[in-house]
DNA sequence: TAATTTTGGACAATAAATGTCAAAACAAAT
DNA sequence: ATTTGTTTTGACATTTATTGTCCAAAATTA
């Protein structure tokens, strides 16, 4: 489980752990390899990160790389489901889906 | 809650809410106003449906609506994460998420 | 076998995402 | 207040994904 700011979102997050360690969006855009424009639209959520990204981010913040995964995509989900009604049901009703399908695969 | 037999995929409900009724793809499509091919995609979870098609097939078969997006919606976010080791757990979190925002919307 | 239904592939048109750049806005200020 | 560095914003071309549509082959049923 995550420990600490669970419903800060992922790009607030990354923010925090660049500006924590008061580098410039450039640095750690060039160690990604993408724009510093493309970046800082990552941090703003207005931008998608990619496998590749947030494996990078994870070995350049010394974090784990399926927390953060786990982060972004959660993030992408709950902003998918906010403006439904039954958005809560909806996530009970995929996880048990994805409980029985991870079932049969043991079969 | 959904009450019966929340497992089956959105296709799958649909279709065998049309076949239950003994009805071709051509007529449901018809009233959907869609092609019956891509109607008969959709029962196989190859295309997307819509909020239109989804209003539609409620009034059609006689079923609730938001349960039937909430079977829609579910699919979509288990296939998103089927192939992720930590689907619960992204679940979860976006779940806290979501919760989250709903209370800062009351405020 | 004929009639009907269902499927799969193809295609253009539309929409969405991506990579890139340049200029504007902001902050350091000392 | 001008410089210096950072961040944000918008624009744009390119790529990728989705949609609507048609048709022919395959499958099903009568």
């Amino acid at each position: 489980m995550m420990s600490k700011q669970p419903n800060i979102s992922f790009g607030e997050y990354i923010r925090q752990l660049r500006e924590d360690r008061n580098l410039p969006l450039r640095k750690i855009a060039a160690e990604l390899d993408i724009d510093t424009s493309t970046l800082s639209k990552i941090e703003k959520n207005e931008r998608n990160a990619n496998e590749q990204i947030i494996e990078r981010l994870s070995k350049i913040f010394s974090i784990d790389k399926a927390d953060l995964k786990v982060r972004y995509l959660s993030d992408k989900i709950t902003y998918q489901l906010l403006d439904e009604e039954d958005g809560i049901e909806i996530l009970k009703v995929a996880e048990q889906k994805i409980i029985y399908h991870k079932q049969q695969q043991l079969q």
